[in-house]
DNA sequence: CGGGGGTTTT
DNA sequence: AAAACCC
C-alpha cells in the first residue's frame, strides 16, 4: 500500500542531509527525531479593509467595504458581523448590511506598498521570506529556531505561545516540540512587530512545512496564531470539507478528481497511485498524493522583487478601436511611472485582452506580446515617460491587431498591459561598487521622506480610479480631474481622453454611480468628412472612428506639416522638453530601515544574504551600442527611403494613433535611424544567460526589492 | 463567478 | 501563449 507512509509528520528521509542534527548530545529524546523545518505561514486580517482604515481611522468602527467595480472584494470585521462576505456583489451587501460604507479599491497603489512594508518587515528577521498575494507570506524560520534551540538552557520555556491545533489545554504539549514552541514565540514577535511598526493585525500558522502552516493559521481567525504540532497532521488534513480546500488544487484539479470519483481529501489519500499518474502524469499525481497527506516539500522561496509588473482594468464594454486606445493609454501611462520607480528595465511588453461572451463569460483571456526596443526601455528607466508612451503606444496596438480583426465587430472586457522581464543594471561584479553611481544626468531622484499619511495623489488623469478616501464616510464628492501642467503630447492625449472621463468619484459612498459604462459618442459624430480628402496612409474605415478632433488634424495642415517632416531638409519641432511631470513621491531610500530589533539576537551571520544595502540604480548603460535587443520582429529602417513608415509599423496603426502621437513618433525615428542597424543578423545565442530567475542574480534582486519598501 | 493583481506549469 | 494556480 502506497499511502502507509507514517502521517505523523512529514516525510523526514530527505531533510536529514539537509539539516543534521545540530545538538546531538543535547537532544534527549532517544527517538530519532527529524531536524524539522519550522514554517510560518502570515496572513493579515482583511488586508485592503485594514490599510483603508489606516488611511482614514473615522473607518474603523464602521462597517467597511472594499469595492472593486461592482464587488465587495473585501470588508472589515464589523461588516462580517452583518453577514457581508469577501466577493459579494455589491448589490448584496447593501441588502444585508444597508450602512455598509464602501470605499473603492481599484487602485491597488496603497495595498501594495503597505503589503511590501509588510514583507520587508518578515525579511529583516530572516531572509527566506515567500509572498503569496499580498497579503499572505511564509517564512523558513528553521535557522533561527535552531540557534535559540542551542541558546536556550532551559528547558520550562518549550511551551507554545497561542493556540495549538486540537489542543485545548496546552499543558499536555509543553517540552514536547521545542522547535516549534520556539516558532510560535518567532511568530507572535513578529506578530507584534507588525502590529507595533505597521498597525497591522493578522493571523500566523506554524508547522513543519508550507502547506500545514497555511492551512492552520486559519483556525483562529481574527489576529491570532495556531501552531500544528505533527500528531494532528491527519486530523487538520482530513478535517478538510473538499479536495478544493487544498491549496494547490484548484477547480480545475478538483474537476478532473472528482471524475475519478474523488471529492474529499481521504478520497484521494487512499486512491491508487497508479491510477493518479494515469491521468496526472506522475510529478502532478505525486505532489496530488503529498497534498491530501499533509506532505509538503517545497521550499520557502525567496519572491524578491516581482517578475513582472501589470496593469488592468475591467469594463462592460470596449467595441472600438478608439477606446482601446484610450485605455491602453490610460493604463500604460500609470504602469510607465510604476516601473520607473522600480527602476529595471522591461524587456518585454504584453497586452493581454478578455473577450465578451455569452456563454464563458469569465475565463479565456488573450495575450500577445513583444520585445521592447532598447531605446524605448531606457526611456522608462530614465523616466522619461512621456516619450516612452508615445512609443510604447503604436506597439500595443499593434499587438491588439495582432489579436482582434476589427473589420468585425468586437467586445472586450478586459485590457491587461504588463511590463515583463525586467532587467537590472545593477553590476553583479562588485559588491558595493562606488562605481555604479554613475549615472545618467537625467533628474536625480528624491530621497525625500515619504509621509504615510500623505494625501498627495498621482493625478491619475485615466478615469476611475480613485485614490483618495473621504473624511466622511457618507459623503458623496466629485471633482474633476486636476489638470497640471503637461507635456504638449500629454495635452493631446488628454484632450483625446477627455469625454470619457469628465469626472473623478471620490471618497466613501454607499450609493453607488449609476454606472461604469463607457460613454458613447454619438454615431453621427464623424459623418461630414470628406473621406476624399484623407492624406496617404490613413485607412478610411480606422479614421471613420476617430473622434472628430482627431480626424480635423489629420486633415489639418499641421498634419501635413508632419508628414513632410519626413522629408529631407525639414524638422520637425523637438519633443517637448517637459521637465516638470510631477513624479509622485518615490520611496526609494531604503538606507534607514530599521532592523535594530530584528537582529538584536542574531550574530552577523544571520544576516540576509541576499540582502544588500541600497545602492542607487541609477547607472544607465552610457553605450548605445550596435547590439540591442531587437530581433527581427522589431522596428528597423529601410535604409531606402521610398516608405516613410520604418518596416513593421502599420501604417494602420499609426493613423490611429493622435497626431501628437506621430509626430513623435516620427521624431523618434529620425533621431533613430542612424544608430539602427539592418535587421539582417539573427541575435546569435546571447551567451545565453540561463535565466535561473530565482536563485541567480539575487544581488540584483534584492537591490530591486527595495524600491518596493518605503522607508520607515 | 466577480476584481486587480501575481507565479508557475503546460 | 495559454492555462493552471494563489491571494
Amino acid at each position: 500500500m502506497e499511502n502507509s507512509e507514517d502521517e505523523a509528520g512529514e516525510d523526514d528521509t530527505e531533510w536529514k542531509n539537509i539539516f543534521t542534527d545540530p545538538t546531538p548530545g543535547s537532544d534527549d529524546n532517544m527517538i530519532p527525531t527529524p531536524a524539522h523545518r519550522v514554517i510560518v505561514h502570515f496572513d493579515l486580517d482583511c488586508f485592503y479593509a485594514q490599510v483603508e482604515m489606516i488611511r482614514n481611522p473615522a473607518l474603523k468602527n464602521v462597517p467597511l467595504g472594499i469595492q472593486q467595480k461592482n464587488i465587495v472584494v473585501t470588508c472589515n470585521y464589523v461588516a462580517r458581523e452583518q453577514g457581508v462576505t469577501k466577493l459579494m456583489f455589491v448589490t448584496d451587501a447593501m441588502e444585508k448590511c444597508p450602512q455598509l460604507v464602501l470605499v473603492k479599491g481599484e487602485d491597488l497603489t496603497h495595498y501594495r506598498e503597505m503589503s511590501y512594508k509588510v514583507t520587508e518587515l518578515l525579511m529583516s528577521y530572516c531572509p527566506l521570506v515567500e509572498r503569496l498575494g499580498f497579503d499572505e507570506n511564509f517564512m523558513d524560520i528553521t535557522e533561527m529556531v535552531e540557534r535559540r534551540l542551542t541558546q536556550t538552557h532551559e528547558s520550562h520555556s518549550y511551551s507554545f505561545k497561542g493556540h495549538v491545533y486540537n489542543h485545548i489545554n496546552t499543558d499536555d504539549t509543553t517540552g514536547k516540540h521545542p522547535r516549534l514552541a520556539l516558532g510560535s514565540h518567532v511568530a507572535a514577535e513578529v506578530r507584534e512587530a507588525i502590529h507595533s511598526k505597521l498597525g497591522l493585525t493578522g493571523c500566523a500558522g506554524i508547522a513543519t512545512n508550507k502547506l500545514l502552516a497555511k492551512l492552520v493559521s486559519g483556525t483562529f481567525k481574527p489576529n491570532q496564531q495556531t501552531t500544528l504540532l505533527p500528531e494532528d497532521v491527519s486530523n487538520i488534513v482530513s478535517c478538510l470539507s473538499s479536495l478544493r480546500k487544498v491549496p494547490g488544487v484548484g477547480h480545475q484539479t478538483a474537476k478532473r478528481l472528482q471524475a475519478l470519483g474523488l471529492v474529499s481529501v481521504s478520497d484521494l489519500q487512499l486512491f491508487s497511485l497508479a491510477e493518479l499518474v494515469r491521468e496526472f502524469g506522475s510529478p502532478s499525481a505525486q505532489r496530488l498524493k503529498n497534498l491530501a497527506l499533509g506532505v509538503d516539500d517545497s521550499p520557502v522561496t525567496p519572491t524578491g522583487a516581482p517578475q513582472s509588473l501589470s496593469d488592468e482594468d475591467s469594463f462592460k464594454k470596449i467595441s472600438s478601436t478608439k477606446d482601446v486606445l484610450e485605455k491602453i493609454q490610460e493604463l500604460l501611462k500609470s504602469l510607465l511611472e510604476r516601473m520607473h520607480k522600480d527602476g529595471r528595465q522591461p524587456q518585454t511588453f504584453r497586452l493581454t485582452i478578455r473577450r465578451y461572451s455569452a456563454t464563458n463569460k469569465w475565463f479565456s483571456r488573450e495575450s500577445r506580446q513583444c520585445p521592447i526596443p532598447n531605446h524605448i526601455g531606457q526611456k522608462i528607466t530614465s523616466g522619461s515617460t512621456d516619450s516612452a508612451l508615445v512609443q510604447l503606444l503604436p506597439l500595443a496596438m499593434k499587438l491588439f491587431h495582432k489579436m482582434v480583426d476589427i473589420t468585425a465587430a468586437f467586445h472586450l472586457t478586459l485590457i491587461n498591459v504588463c511590463f515583463s522581464n525586467l532587467h537590472s543594471r545593477a553590476a553583479a561584479t562588485g559588491k558595493c561598487s562606488i562605481t555604479s553611481f554613475f549615472s545618467h544626468s537625467t533628474s536625480p531622484r528624491k530621497s525625500q521622506s515619504y509621509s504615510s499619511q500623505s494625501q498627495d495623489d498621482f493625478s491619475q488623469s485615466g478615469g476611475g480610479q480613485s485614490m483618495d478616501h473621504q473624511s466622511s464616510p457618507h459623503s458623496i464628492t466629485q471633482r474633476t480631474v486636476a489638470s497640471k501642467n503637461v507635456s504638449a503630447s500629454e495635452a493631446v492625449l488628454h484632450g483625446f481622453t477627455r469625454k470619457q472621463s469628465p469626472a473623478v468619484t471620490v471618497g466613501v459612498s454607499h450609493l453607488q454611480k449609476p454606472s461604469c459604462s463607457v460613454v458613447r459618442l454619438n454615431p453621427d459624430e464623424t459623418c461630414n468628412i470628406a473621406m476624399s480628402q484623407l492624406p496617404p496612409n490613413v485607412d478610411p474605415e480606422v479614421f471613420k472612428v476617430l473622434p472628430e478632433e482627431i480626424q480635423k488634424e489629420l486633415l489639418s495642415p499641421a498634419y501635413s506639416n508632419s508628414l513632410s517632416s519626413f522629408l529631407p531638409g525639414k524638422n520637425t519641432s523637438p519633443q517637448c522638453p517637459s521637465p516638470s511631470n510631477p513624479l509622485p513621491q518615490t520611496f526609494t531610500n531604503s538606507q534607514n530601515l530599521n532592523r535594530k530589533d530584528a537582529v538584536d539576537e542574531l550574530d552577523s551571520s544571520d544576516r540576509p544574504t541576499t540582502w544588500n544595502p541600497p545602492l542607487q540604480p541609477l547607472g544607465t548603460s552610457t553605450a548605445i551600442h550596435g547590439e540591442d535587443s531587437m530581433t527581427e520582429e522589431e522596428l528597423s529602417f529601410p535604409r531606402s527611403s521610398d516608405c516613410e513608415f520604418p518596416v513593421n509599423v502599420d501604417p494602420k496603426v499609426f493613423s490611429e494613433l493622435p497626431p501628437d502621437v506621430q509626430k513623435e513618433l516620427m521624431s523618434e525615428w529620425k533621431q533613430h535611424k542612424p544608430v539602427l542597424k539592418a535587421p539582417s543578423s539573427k541575435k546569435p545565442g546571447r551567451n545565453s544567460v540561463t535565466k535561473d530567475k530565482k536563485t541567480g542574480g539575487q544581488g540584483s534582486q534584492a537591490n530591486s526589492l527595495l524600491k518596493y519598501f518605503k522607508p520607515s
